[in-house]
DNA sequence: GATGAATGAGTATTCATTCAT
DNA sequence: CATGAATGAATACTCATTCAT
C-alpha cells in the first residue's frame, strides 16, 4: 500500500493539471506537452503514468466527482427532509464558485467528449446517474419521513437536476444571464412545485 | 439571376455536414475531409465557400439557432399568457425529438467549443442570451395582462431556461435518466413555482 | 494585328499584376487569385490569357527588360565613348528611382526564380547577357573610337555589371548602407579604373 | 555532460539539409519532407527542433554568416592596408569556389527571402551591414595607418560590397558572363579608384 | 522512475489549374 | 472572352505515443 507513493501522486498532479489545461483549451487542444508543462514533468513522464491520454481525462473525471460527492457528504450530513434536498442544490450550485475555477469548464469540456468517447460517455452517464440516485434517494426518504410529499421522485429528482446542470452550462457561457445569486433559491423553489408540503411550511430554506 | 448560382445553397450544405459529422465526432474529430465526404463535395471545395473551419461551426450555430426561432415562432403564435410560457418551454423541449437528430449532440458540443473559442462564445452567448430573452419579454407581457404576477421576472426566465438547458445536457448523455415525457410537464411545473397564478387556474396547460 | 486587341492588353495587365503582388510576397507568396484581384480580373480569365504562372513570370521578366531598353536606349541616344558609359550606368541605377516601385524588388525574386526553374533561368541569363552585351559593344566602340583604351573589355564589362547588379542587391535589402546618391558615380569611379584614358579628361561625367 | 546530447547537432544538421535542399528548390520549393529526407531525419523530428521553417532559414543564415567571417577572419590575420582590402575581397569572392556548392545559390534565395520575411529581412540586413562594416573599418584603418587615403570611407565600401554581391548575383544565375578568375582583380582594381595610394604602390595585390 | 528525442500519421489550409456555363 | 465554382494534390505544422538511455 505504500509501493510508490509516488505514482499516486503524479496521477493527481497529472489529472489536475489536464484540468488547468482543459478549461482553456478544451480537451483536443490540451496536447500531452501542454499537459507536462501544466504538471511541471517531462512529457515523456505522462505517458508512463497514463497509457492514453482518454485515460487522464477519465481520472479527471473521477477526482471531479469525488470533489463533489465530498462537497455533498458535507452538506448533507445530519440533515433530513426539505434541508437534504436544499443542501443537496446549494452544494451542487457551489461548483461555479468552487476553489477549482476550471472545474465548471472541464465539466462541459466533459460533457461533449461524452458523446463522442464510448468510454468516457459511459463514465460520464455513470456519474449523472450516481448524482440523480442520490437525489432519488433523498427524496424518497424525505417522503419516508413524512417531510414531504413527492409524487414521482424519479420524475422530480431528473427536474431539479437539469436544473442544476444547466445552470452549469449557463454559468459556463453566458454568465451576465444569472442574476448573482439567484441560482440557488430558484432551483429550490421550483423543486418545491414537485412536491407537496404539508400545511405550515412554506418557507424556502436556506 | 443565375449570377449566384448555388454558393448560398453549397453554404448549407456544408454546414449541414458538419452538423452530421459533429454529433457523432464532436467538433475536432470532424475533419475536412469527413464533412466534405459527408456533403458528398470534393475537399477543396469547402474552403472554397468557408475561410476557416470556425466559419462553418458559427454558420451551423446560426442555423440552429434559425430552426429553433422558427419554431418558437410557430409554437407561440396567437398565445398569450401561461399559454405562451408553456409553448416556449415545449418547443425548446422538443429539440430532442426533433427531424435533426443530431442537433442537440451539436448544440452540446458548441457550449463546449464556446468556451475555448472567444467566436464561438460570443455568438453562442448571443444565442442564449436571445432565448433568454424571449422568455423575459414573454413572462413581463404575461404580468401586463394580468395572467399572473412574476415577482422577478430575469431571476425566473433564467431559471426556467436553465432548467431546459439542464435537459439538453441530460438528454445528450444519459437519456434513460429522463422518464419518457416528462421533461415538459416537469418543467411548465417548475415555471408556475416563480410564478403567482390568479386564484383558479393551477392546472398545468397542454 | 488588330486581332483581338484586348488579348494584348489583359496580357501585360497581368503581368503587372504579378509584378504588384510579387514585389510585396514573392513568386510563390502571389496566387493566381492575388493577381487576378490585383488586376481587378475574374481568376479564371488569368489562365484563359497565360497557361500556367510561370509564363506569366516569363512576361514579366520581358516586360522589365523592354522597360529597362526603353531606358537604355533613351540614354544612349547620341552619346559615345566615355559619355556612353557613364549614361549606361546611370540608367542602370535609376531602376530604384524608376516609377515601378516594385520592379527592383521583382528583379531580385526573378533572380531567385531563375535559380530553380530552368526556363525561367534561361531567360533570366540572356536578359543579363543582353545588357552585360551592349556593355561589351560600348566599351570595345569607344576603344574603336580612340575615346579611351580597354584592355579587357569582357572582364571590364562583367566587373561594372557586377557592381550595377550588386546595387540593386542592396538597394533591394539595406538601402541605409547605400549613401544617398552616390551608387552612379562611385561605379562610374570604378569603371575608369578599368580604362586607360587619354591624358586630360579624368573627369566624372554627368 | 551527455545531458543536451545531440539537439544542437541535430539543428545544424537540419540548417544544412535546408541549405542543400534551397539551393535547387529555393526556399518555397524546399518542404519539410524534402528537408528531413536530405538530412536522414524523420519529418517530424524537424518541427520538434524548430518551431518554423522560417526559423530554420534563420538558422542557415547564421550558418553562412558564421562560414563567411571565419573565412574573412583567417584571410585577414596580420593583414594591414592595402593587403587587408584585397584580402577581404578575396575572401568574399572565393564565396563560389567554396566548399559548399550551395551557399551560393542559398545567399540569392536569402536575398529573395529577405524583401518578403520581415524577420529574414532584418537579419538579411544585419548580415550585409556586419560585413559591409568590416569594409568601412578596414579603409579607416588604412588611411589611419597612412597605407592609403580614402576620401569617403563609407561610399567607397559600398561600392565594393556591392561589386562582390554583385559578382555573386551573376555568378549564380549566369556564370559564363564571368571570365575565369577575374572577378577578384577587377573588384581590387576597382577598389583602387575610390582610394589615393602613394606614389608608387600601383600594382595589384596577391 | 524519469528524460527528452524520435516517429509517423493526421489536419487545416492553400493553390494552380480545369471547366461548365 | 469571361466567370466563378470545382478539383485534388501539396504543405507546414501538431501530436499521441514509443523508446533508448
Amino acid at each position: 500500500m505504500v509501493r510508490t507513493p509516488n505514482t499516486h501522486e503524479r496521477r493527481k498532479q497529472i489529472a489536475l493539471a489536464l484540468q488547468q489545461v482543459m478549461a482553456k483549451k478544451g480537451y483536443d487542444g490540451a496536447s500531452i506537452q501542454d499537459i507536462a508543462a501544466a504538471a511541471g514533468l517531462a512529457p515523456g513522464l505522462v505517458h508512463y503514468h497514463y497509457k492514453t491520454k482518454q485515460e487522464i481525462l477519465l481520472a479527471l473525471l473521477d477526482h471531479l466527482v469525488e470533489m463533489q460527492a465530498d462537497r455533498l457528504r458535507l452538506a448533507l450530513e445530519g440533515t433530513t427532509g426539505l434541508e437534504s434536498l436544499d443542501h443537496f442544490i446549494n452544494a451542487h450550485l457551489a461548483l461555479g464558485r468552487s476553489a477549482d475555477p476550471g472545474a465548471l469548464a472541464c465539466w462541459i469540456a466533459l460533457s461533449g467528449e461524452a458523446i463522442r468517447q464510448p468510454e468516457v460517455g459511459e463514465a460520464f452517464g455513470q456519474a449523472l446517474t450516481a448524482f440523480r440516485g442520490q437525489l432519488v434517494d433523498l427524496l424518497k426518504e424525505g417522503e419516508a419521513s413524512g417531510a414531504f410529499k413527492c409524487p414521482d421522485p424519479e420524475i422530480a429528482a431528473s427536474a431539479v437536476f437539469a436544473a442544476i446542470q444547466g445552470y452549469y452550462a449557463i454559468a459556463a457561457n453566458a454568465r451576465v444571464l444569472i442574476p448573482k445569486g439567484s441560482a440557488a433559491p430558484a432551483v429550490r423553489s421550483m423543486a418545491r412545485a414537485l412536491l407537496v408540503l404539508p400545511k405550515r411550511s412554506s418557507r424556502s430554506a436556506r
